[in-house]
DNA sequence: TTTTTAATTTGATATATATCTAATTAGATG
DNA sequence: CATCTAATTAGATATATATCAAATTAAAAA
């Protein structure tokens, strides 16, 4: 897990409105101004809401008519209660931080120039060795062991890029993940394309 | 759990570097200037984070001379690391937003009732089945495995209530740890006072 | 007591953001 | 097309906060 995503989520969920939301749309979808009544806040607010709401992932929508209903992900919320505590276990949740990465490291710099201040990623890089830097990178959001649907890897990397086919498509090419009968998972890191 | 504890706990959570000073606090304690040191960030400004943390009791100190110890409070982050998925599972984790408060199980309205809001033991419970829940809890913050010497204990117990006499004695007494020379374990649950 | 060291407080600055009203957009329906 | 409805955007305001330099405090050492 990236440090940058472990504080979007958390900043996101450090304010009462949205946890509010949260905990009426764990009861069930509801549309946008029904969560406005319920709250006694204008649309306008709960949009703002929803909007961080979906940049973390943690709901979802579907448009019905005129209405667009909003679903919460709970497999997100899961996913980070889990890390939280991984923080302590585990030694894999921020691996980024520790100092074997020293800031001069070409790493560093590849994914500095190519990531965008808020996380996204500018460009796919056309040389194959920072593209793979970059790839390595996105791969490391995702949870090794665990079975991904297609539609779950396309919704995890339009986060970063908005043409998550080529990225997916790159991630099997490289041997990132693999995939079978559409479902895709994390391959262990020795399969992966070698950068150097 | 009250909703400002939550949300309270998850903005002091939205930051790169109170992420950052976790990360390095859960790999032993440390003080002030350490951890400016490591991040590159001035006193004044660690002290004002370390401020934050301690507010949710995220962390607590030691005092050594003159240097100040900042030790990382896992309990907390395991207990927030659970609310935060009982937040879909309907256990009751917003009550305050619910009228159906029946939902909760025992053991959560037991602790909620006896720690405040910023995690301290209000008071020890009279009742046998309540203190026990109580004190199970609290053991659940020292780990398995690993020997603690007096002073580790009585600093331990602390940071929740002040009679940590009373309080360590009774974690004897019902078998949570047992002592030999002065040196505490935490025993395997089998071993633990029944509750019921 | 004087000096040294670590931590804190103070005050300033820059940035972020929650909320509202008013205006606009996107679809659906007549 | 014209109208209705739900959602979004734009712009404004108020509040919060991360960071630093400078000044101050607290405890230990000399």
């Amino acid at each position: 897990m990236q440090l940058s995503r472990i504080v979007a989520f958390h900043k996101t969920m450090g304010d009462p409105t949205r946890i509010r939301i949260i905990y009426l749309l764990s009861k069930g979808p509801l549309h946008g101004q029904a969560i406005a009544g319920k709250l006694g806040l204008t649309p306008p607010t709960i949009t703002h809401h929803l909007h961080k709401l979906k940049d973390i992932n943690l709901v979802y929508t579907r448009r019905d008519k005129n209405t667009i209903y909003y679903y919460l992900n709970e497999r997100v919320l899961k996913h980070q209660a889990q890390t939280l505590e991984n923080i302590i276990d585990e030694k894999g949740v921020l691996e980024e931080m520790d100092e074997v990465k020293d800031t001069k490291s070409e790493h560093y710099k590849v994914i500095n120039n190519f990531f965008s201040a808020d996380g996204k990623l500018k460009s796919i890089p056309a040389q194959r060795k920072k593209k793979l830097i970059i790839f390595e990178h996105l791969i490391k959001g995702l949870k090794k062991g665990v079975k991904y649907e297609e539609k779950e890897i396309n919704q995890y990397i339009k986060q970063f890029h908005d043409d998550y086919a080529t990225i997916r498509r790159e991630f099997i090419t490289n041997q990132y993940m693999y995939r079978e009968n559409g479902i895709y998972e994390v391959n262990p890191s020795e399969m992966w394309a070698k950068i150097d």
